[in-house]
DNA sequence: GTGGAGATGATTGAATTTGATTGAATATAA
DNA sequence: TTATATTCAATCAAATTCAATCATCTCCAC
């Protein structure tokens, strides 16, 4: 049996519902209160506890697995999706930086992928409000400015209003973005406010904007978009729609598709990628 | 076996520990001390002194693995080095901070360690230039919010004009600043211009300043004074000479010294003056 | 030997956790 | 819909665990 006479701690209690959880998508509060030799009561506390830390779902008479909401995929898991795509599109980008240029890296994995190609380049300045950005770009010889602002946990960069006055000392030659979502109607948009609020101070203040946005980008539209004189020079991406390629041109915004022919080195990309 | 008749010394304990850690995720305290032959009291210290250089996790009951919480790599936690004058300076300080207060961090390694023991209060909101102590909050609850600036690779901190206009726009009710050296003449200095151009920047917008120094910076003058006027409301250090501390409370400088038995004093000190 | 610093174990009151109980809220069946 | 059965959150007392204090012990320098 399970019930191993000596008591259990919290943590280890939680362990356990974890793997009851996992087990089987949902479990009872009374199966729970068995399996652990624990009072009904304590559960309930228990449940309660870690559902506040997001951990699980409370359901009536027990307690179902957290099933991802989260609007905004988490970094290191964004990270993981199109890497060979975000590679290629990074790589692409990297060939329009030229040495002792002034540029700003947006938050996003694809421009995070970016920040670490830079070594190749000298005597760059760099602005950013990406912490990973500058987390990877701290060891580096180039000039680091950060942008200060309050930080937003999910994105780990620094947004709002307090972005806004520094910004307004600066201008870069190149501001690379990226984006939760990019339509031809409204530009790109994002989940937070104030995040769209600073991606647009800082495309003011570039002399050329450039988005780095992988396909699954296209066409969505997220939450808050930066407001409606939008401007962009570039568009980076790794496949795009013949319609939506000639309204982009149309607007005398540059299309650059860094498929896998673009590189050339990165080839038999799997089929299901296709997608 | 385990309880081989001489004592162990508090290495070998930490070791063992570790060890049935390492075994089973959880442990109690019961366990640990019959698992060790010594008394609950002692085992109660080493998990305290464990848990603050972040070997484990505390739990009530007993002691957990440390779960990394976050996925990416901390910026560069390399220099971890503990400290137990410093540690007991910080936990001085921390007795300063109440809930709901607005303050700002420094960079330093004793600030820093102030830095690592915020979990215990509740909504603060945190202004700091520190990347190592953004790093160290990124997970918490607390509202973070980063001055911008050039980065300084060796402080990893946010210095210089471009901190100032984001300063210009906030005010704090505490601010918590590191240094490299001081004396009553020339106040706090550092090493870097940039650097004292932003300390001096933050202690004008502070409604009080407290400066954490270990006994090392007292009577030192580095390269750049913070200038002519600087203000000072708190020194906290571990140990100062009289003639000092005479000086500085005749400039109406209060003087907490973090002595070896002071920490705890200090604690239930302001627990009971926050009634 | 003497004295001080540090470590240890016992003790204490305070804080936390636990399980039982209660009435209210919710789900299920008729 | 109403009636019945679960489940829930709040409360309380008992048990456990905690942090702080104190007396003792060891070790080391003087």
């Amino acid at each position: 049996m399970s019930g191993n006479g000596h008591k259990l701690l919290t943590a280890e209690r939680e362990q356990r519902i974890m793997q009851l959880l996992h087990d089987s998508d949902v479990v009872t509060v009374s199966a729970i209160s068995e399996a652990l030799g624990m009072s009904e009561a304590t559960v309930r506390r228990d449940l309660q506890a870690m559902h506040e830390r997001g951990l699980l779902e409370r359901v009536h008479g027990g307690a179902a697995v957290k099933q991802e909401s989260s609007p905004e995929p988490l970094f290191s898991d964004k990270e993981e999706q199109f890497s060979t795509e975000k590679q290629r599109i990074a790589a692409a980008a990297l060939s329009l930086i030229h040495d002792h240029d002034t540029i700003f890296l947006d938050g996003g994995s694809t421009v995070l992928m970016l920040a670490r190609m830079l070594d190749s380049l000298k005597a760059l300045t760099i602005v950013t409000n990406s912490l990973m950005a500058a987390a990877q770009l701290m060891e580096s010889p180039h000039r680091l400015i950060l942008t200060g602002g309050e930080f937003r946990a999910i994105s780990r960069t620094l947004v709002g209003p307090l972005s806004s006055p520094i910004l307004k000392n600066i201008v870069v030659d190149k501001a690379f973005m990226g984006t939760m979502g990019f339509t031809t109607t409204d530009g790109m948009s994002t989940t937070d406010a104030n995040e769209a609020y600073t991606k647009t101070r800082v495309m003011e203040r570039a002399r050329q904007v450039i988005l780095l946005a992988d396909r699954s980008k296209l066409g969505c539209s997220s939450f808050v978009t930066c407001g409606p004189d939008w401007h962009l020079d570039v568009l980076v991406t790794d496949a795009i729609d013949p319609k939506t390629r000639q309204e982009l041109e149309e607007r005398d915004i540059r299309v650059i598709v860094a498929g896998k022919n673009a590189t050339a080195k990165a080839n038999a990309g799997t089929a299901r990628a296709d997608q």
